[in-house]
DNA sequence: CAGTTCGAAATTGTCGACAATCTTGAGGTT
DNA sequence: AACCTCAAGATTGTCGACAATTTCGAACTG
């Protein structure tokens, strides 16, 4: 019934301008070419990516729903910095979801993501071995990982708010303190538990097992809180 | 220091007309002014609302952020219209981040924001009573005692992603399906529970008790889910 | 010399008009 | 009669200009 025929599946290259810009400048404030706490000149903008200022307060608009940047009326925006704090905050709020994500990931993700993710796994696994401690590449590899599991628990409203806002926060921060994972190996084995227990159909065991994989990354920020004690805004 | 003598003691009252209009829209599409589903007109709204097209505009791109309207592109915008399932999957959301909101206002809220809660409690407890059955007013009371956790647990990204974002849907869904909660007695003893484990500063069950609580509730509509069978979007 | 006031410059907010795209209906073709 | 084509209408996207507000500095006053 309702065959859809719709071959509409390129709307993705339909985008508007607004939309275009907009993630040229998630791209820009992640990798820190807009460094935080910068305030935005709209003319300027505009002028750097060839757009008027209507589109380019659009993008405005959406890159302060993602929270990357934080606007003031008649002041104007400014690139978000984020504080130790916050950035604790941020790894309380993944622990949360995350941990109900791999819940969920160990009833309803199907066997053969959960093979691919195996796969992923081992290639981290050489990666981490060629580079031996240095892990630059783990960086990305590593919240690769973690999408997939949210991706894999069939939770749309989920995949929503942490891959589509919260996962910019954490990529700017990890270029920010230029932190990758400090202990790659330790990370990796955790996620073979992780994917142990999801494909041992264990719920309990896995929303546990990231709870506790994201809450070792937020005692390793704490820790660096509490020793650098960089109390510029706070 | 710093007497204002201007008359501008509505300092509140000095936002952008795009946010006005935003907070206006919100509070239409959550009423069900304007309803589900329902195709939206950028000059017929702007019209409608005495302002250009340009506020109106950036408005609408915020509604897209809090996930109260889907845009296409070149398309146009409409309200979202809540499946069931979805509803199934926000409140899943909502297990995990006021479960751990919940345990950290455990940890973190302060003796007089208990006591004021227990107030609030007392409130909905004469006016169940005086209303018996219908609690026409527990339904946003009952968002009011949520909402005062996540206050309390001193996260603000917690309270910026549950407050700012996810109790608008929430709000929407109870006016939509005129469901205020079916079991307000129970309902209210459970919240009391909740409150004793905070003021115990028991973490872990406070947390427990959220989830079971909000679990509570995602099963209720799982039940209708499945007994209405209303499968129009899938 | 410190503090205040005022004004000019710059920036943000708003508007109306034009261009690009989608939708819809009529007309023609197979 | 069903399907495709295409053009007119409507809607969305984009742009440049004007108005409102803030900011910063210079001049003035105590």
């Amino acid at each position: 019934m309702t065959e859809i025929t719709d071959n509409k599946v390129f709307q993705s290259e339909t985008r508007t301008l607004a939309d275009q810009v907009c993630e040229q400048i998630v791209t820009a404030i992640v990798v820190g070419d807009i460094p935080p706490g910068q305030k935005i000149s709209e003319p300027e903008l505009a002028r750097t990516y060839g757009i008027s200022r209507g589109p380019l307060r659009e993008a405005m608009r959406r890159l302060e729903a993602l929270r990357l940047v934080e606007r003031k009326p008649h002041v104007g925006a400014r690139v978000v910095k984020l504080s130790a704090k916050e950035l604790v905050e941020i790894y309380r709020v993944r622990e949360a979801l995350e941990g109900m994500a791999c819940r969920l990931a160990a009833e309803f993700m199907p066997q053969e993501e959960i093979d691919s993710l195996r796969e992923l796994l081992h290639e981290h696994e050489q990666s981490i071995a060629q580079l031996d401690g240095r892990s630059y590449f783990q960086k990305e590899g590593d919240l690769d990982f973690h999408y997939r599991i949210v991706r894999g628990c069939r939770n749309s409203k989920l995949l929503e708010f942490l891959g589509g806002d919260l996962y910019h926060l954490v990529r700017m921060y990890r270029y920010q303190f230029s932190v990758s994972s400090s202990r790659p190996k330790r990370a990796l084995k955790e996620h073979h538990q992780i994917v142990d227990a999801i494909e041992a159909r264990d719920p309990e065991l896995a929303e546990m097992l990231m709870r506790r994989h994201i809450g070792a990354a937020r005692k390793n920020i704490e820790g660096k809180l509490d020793r650098a004690t960089e109390t510029r805004g706070e």
